[in-house]
DNA sequence: AATTAATTTTAGACAAAACTAAAAAATTGT
DNA sequence: ACAATTTTTTAGTTTTGTCTAAAATTAATT
């Protein structure tokens, strides 16, 4: 399919991904002012774009009721959503940028237009499922596999997944993730959690490690359900 | 530098691209009916442009008189060359377009602002000199190395240069081409001259040929000055 | 030199996407 | 229930980039 026929543009792609993450994945209608705020910019505006995106019929619009993408609009959505991860994954995986640093250009990039181009480029990067913050990559028919990303403190033992970001960023924190060799796309899986102190066994690459409730608290795995 | 401190728009961007073009390396003036023939856009659309890229001081323009890049002009004009070339390498060398295939959406991802992007970009193709097309790449400050473009008929013995382009492209000049192993991107060097009927002896990664004057006049050599 | 032709600029209009200020509708609190 | 507050929409502007039609300037021909 080719979405990009509907001659959208750049704005008009920003509003409809904005209005399909504030949604839940499309389950509850959206406020004009949490667009606002979400786009920086005024009610006002958003009404007005509303209203296009409704005559396009890429939204479902009543006065003074929010607005729900339709299925078309819920396509383009995904479609943005995909270009954006896979630009992400490129970035990171071929151009070293660090995981926190990529969201800005790929919200550029994520507007370039060309089906062969996204092809080529999810082939390049051998068919990713996630993007580097763990985010599922849908394909080109929208599919997706929905994904939980947890706190290694709130998982049980025998839970296992792909470390894709900390709730602390400090440099103190990221510093002591280094020397101990926690890095993030590492796979980890929960060996034991001592009632004590909460802290747990954990194995990774490198053998199994000992981390602290403190620890656990401020890290984020990835835990993709395989369907 | 960090030209897109400016703050330019896509239109303007491309406008500055097709002055620099069409100004001959910026020696001669440019018309306002070129530009308009060029960007596919009407003369008096080209006459507000141009106004206000004058009052950026991104060209220098008087009435009637046509219009000629600035030397700010010039550096905007080459960094998005420079991308514009750059992105066309990726897509040939990393993600296996054809060259033919390149320049349109090459037209979309030149205009792209990040610094970080074009430099780590530029890493990861290896630092390269010339685009697919056998066009030379800028460097960062601009300056690159200015490259002559002929067809092979037209070298005397003793020249190299790198295959860049054909003149006939039709399917069957380029289905023989394949036949006889020549590809865009080979290395050739001209040894010999048949006076008789104009035909050549050339070597190439698998030895040497013997080509006949038909072919030698189409097909593009990239001879680069190495200064 | 004068007329004709081509090029370029001006004037006025329009669509896209934003804004401010004010009106209208929905929600909340008493 | 109704006044106050919040949310949303409308009305009227602005900027960017385009257009058409007409006027001004320059170039070309006789
Ligand atoms: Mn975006
Ligand atoms: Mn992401
Ligand atoms: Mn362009
Ligand atoms: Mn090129």
């Amino acid at each position: 399919m080719c979405y990009y026929c509907l001659e959208m543009t750049l704005s008009e792609e920003d509003y409809i991904k904005t209005i399909y993450h504030l949604s839940d994945f499309n389950s509850k209608s959206v406020a004009t002012n949490a667009i606002a705020e979400q786009m920086k910019t005024k009610p006002s505006s958003v009404t007005d774009m509303v209203k296009k995106l409704s005559e396009k019929s890429l939204v479902n619009y009543k006065k003074y009721q929010g607005v729900l993408l339709s299925e078309k609009g819920r396509l383009v959505a995904l479609s943005i959503i995909r270009k954006h991860r896979l630009w992400e994954v490129f970035l990171v995986d071929k151009l070293n940028f660090a995981w926190d640093e990529v969201h800005v250009v790929a919200e550029q990039l994520e507007h370039i237009k060309s089906d062969a181009l996204i092809d080529k480029l999810d082939a390049h990067l051998g068919y990713p499922k996630v993007d580097p913050h763990g985010d599922p990559i849908p394909n080109k028919d929208g599919v997706f596999t929905k994904s939980v990303k947890k706190l290694i403190s709130e998982l049980p033992v025998g839970s296992q997944g792909v470390c894709v970001g900390v709730n602390d960023s400090s440099a103190a924190f990221l510093k002591f993730l280094d020397k101990n060799k926690i890095a993030l796309g590492d796979t980890f899986k929960i060996l034991e959690i001592e009632e004590f102190d909460g802290s747990m066994t954990i194995s990774t690459r490198s053998g199994s490690i000992r981390i602290s409730k403190q620890i656990a608290t401020n890290l984020f795995l990835e835990i993709v359900d395989e369907e």
